[in-house]
RNA sequence: GCUCCGUUCGUCUAGUGGUUAGGACGCUGGCCUCUCACGCCGGUAACAGGGGUUCGAAUCCCCUACGGAGUACCA
């Protein structure tokens, strides 16, 4: 019987990490055991399904390469597949039409959690031979009375629910569509799903969805649970920390395979490891290392991981990657420098590729002041003396690489008797209008002749002002 | 309330009766160095609590505490 594993999110809000990280999951293991993956979107719910809520899903998966083999399949499209499995379990007396009011059964409740009992359905419509007139009823399903069912759970082990807990859940309500419970049991029936992978908020369900299957003479698929993921402070994911739309981490500069990373080591593991390409991740994901207990997302995890990634990222998708940020931002890419060029400068500098193209800025186009501290700092009357002479050694350089720029300011440097940090820093305020950036010979050649003599003059005339200046106030 | 589930450094985790309880992120000391990074070396910090079982428990059992889920004509 070859795996089929399925994700089936509820178009009701965005896909955020947590439902990425199940996806994730059930996309490894179909993958590793060379099954296949379906994508089912569960919009039964038409109040709070949204076409968008569709989109980013569909969207996300297709960012992070979670491509399924088959779907999106939608379960509005089955509604009369739901009726006809309904009717059967009504004709072979599985389930009955239960006429009760809303307001009648919320004072059942109420009854029976005044008496210390857990609210439930009472089965009072179980035996009803006549219908109500007027009433559309509901159809429940009739749930064994004794015995127990047992979950044998590939992440939490064997669970043992009684079915005297158990009521009779509604199966279809009473404008005819079906509950959440049984169309997920029809589908993943109908589907062939070997192994249904979801949040550990479905396990309560799971024994009575095991007996919708006994009742339609199904064999029940394998069942694994994987905990929940938490905020940074251990509370529910919100909107705050990891609950918006996944393709906010594009927009932030995180890659795909990054996040991926990052989200396959949130309840799994694989010894001390840490990195895994998808590769990797597909031949070791197993269920067996799957943790119960929920975790918590740590950004700076996540941030580690995106720069080690952008540090063995390929030179191109790099330079795209930054292109594309730079873009975003409404930067003129056409006046500087090759994006590939600069990401491979910046390639072990940032986190994010966000980040680096803020930091990338300053290539493409001018700054309007100089960074306050490191202006104070480096931009003196002292510096001057390195920075014309780097400038006049520049000027007649023919060979515009970073080794002869090197050489040159080197030989600044020794002529001055300076050490090449006294002679660098400034150059860098200067070019860059703040006290970071890569080597400094490199940043040059990038930001190319023009541009450096033109800011380094800039730099040159703003010395001597505030040697002015400062000559004037004291 | 009831049912089910969970609990190892701040965080992600390794660990399946005998370990100085390991790794990673973070934080931190140092080295490298033209800045920032990267890299390298070091430090910090945990078995929720209490009872058992056992020669021996992070590991097995029970209780408590805390957290989570379900208890819908949501999914």
């Amino acid at each position: 019987m070859t795996v089929r594993t399925r994700f089936a999110p509820s178009p009701t809000g965005f896909l955020h990490i947590g439902g990425v990280r199940t996806a994730l999951f059930a996309w490894l293991f179909a993958r590793r055991h060379g099954g296949q993956f379906v994508l089912r979107i569960e919009d039964t719910d038409r109040e709070r399904s949204t076409e968008e809520a569709i989109q980013v899903i569909l969207d996300g998966m297709e960012w992070l390469k979670l491509r399924p083999d088959e779907g999106p399949l939608y379960q509005t499209d089955r509604f009369p597949r739901y009726k006809e499995v309904a009717d059967k379990l009504m004709a072979e007396g599985h389930a009955y039409h239960c006429y009760c009011s809303k307001e009648e059964l919320d004072v059942m409740r109420a009854e029976q959690r005044e008496k210390g009992e857990k609210p439930r359905y009472d089965g009072r419509c179980r035996n009803r031979a006549e219908p109500v007139p007027g009433v559309d009823p509901v159809v429940r399903f009739r749930t064994p009375e004794e015995g127990s069912v047992v979950v044998e759970d590939k992440v939490f082990g064997r669970v043992v629910f009684e079915n005297a807990e158990l009521d009779d859940l509604v199966l279809v309500r009473s404008d005819g569509v079906p509950t959440y419970n049984f169309s997920v049991v029809v589908d993943d029936m109908d589907m062939e799903i070997t192994h249904v992978i979801r949040g550990d908020d479905h396990l309560n369900n799971t024994p009575r969805q095991i007996n919708i299957y006994h009742a339609l003479g199904a064999h029940p698929p394998t069942f694994a649970h994987v905990p929940m993921i938490l905020g940074p402070d251990g509370s529910k994911l919100s909107k705050r920390h990891g609950a918006v739309s996944v393709l906010e981490y594009r927009q932030e500069g995180y890659m795909p395979e990054a996040l991926l990373n990052f989200l396959v080591r949130l309840g799994w593991s694989h010894g001390d490891q840490e990195i895994f390409s998808v590769e990797e991740m597909i031949h070791l994901f197993d269920l067996e290392h799957v943790n119960k207990a929920a975790s918590s997302f740590n950004p700076d995890k996540l941030l580690w991981i995106n720069q080690q990634y952008i540090m063995k990222a390929d030179g191109k998708q790099l330079g795209l990657d930054l292109w594309w940020q730079l873009e975003r931002m409404g930067v003129d890419t056409k006046a500087g420098p090759e994006p590939e060029q600069v990401a491979e400068a910046f390639r072990q500098r940032a986190q994010t590729q966000h980040e680096m193209a803020q930091s990338a800025l300053f290539f493409y186009q001018d700054f309007s002041g100089y960074h306050e501290k490191a202006a104070k700092q480096h931009l003196r009357p002292v510096a001057l003396e390195g920075l014309e002479r780097v400038r006049d050694g520049l000027t007649v350089l023919e060979d515009w690489r970073a080794e002869p720029i090197h050489d040159v300011i080197h030989s600044v440097a020794e002529s001055l008797e300076l050490k090449l940090g006294k002679v660098a820093q400034p150059i860098r305020v200067a070019v860059s209008g703040g006290p970071v950036s890569p080597p400094i010979d490199v940043t040059l050649e990038l930001l190319g002749r023009e541009r450096t003599l033109e800011r380094l003059n800039r730099a040159i005339a703003f010395v001597g002002e505030r040697a002015q200046a400062a000559a004037a106030n004291g």
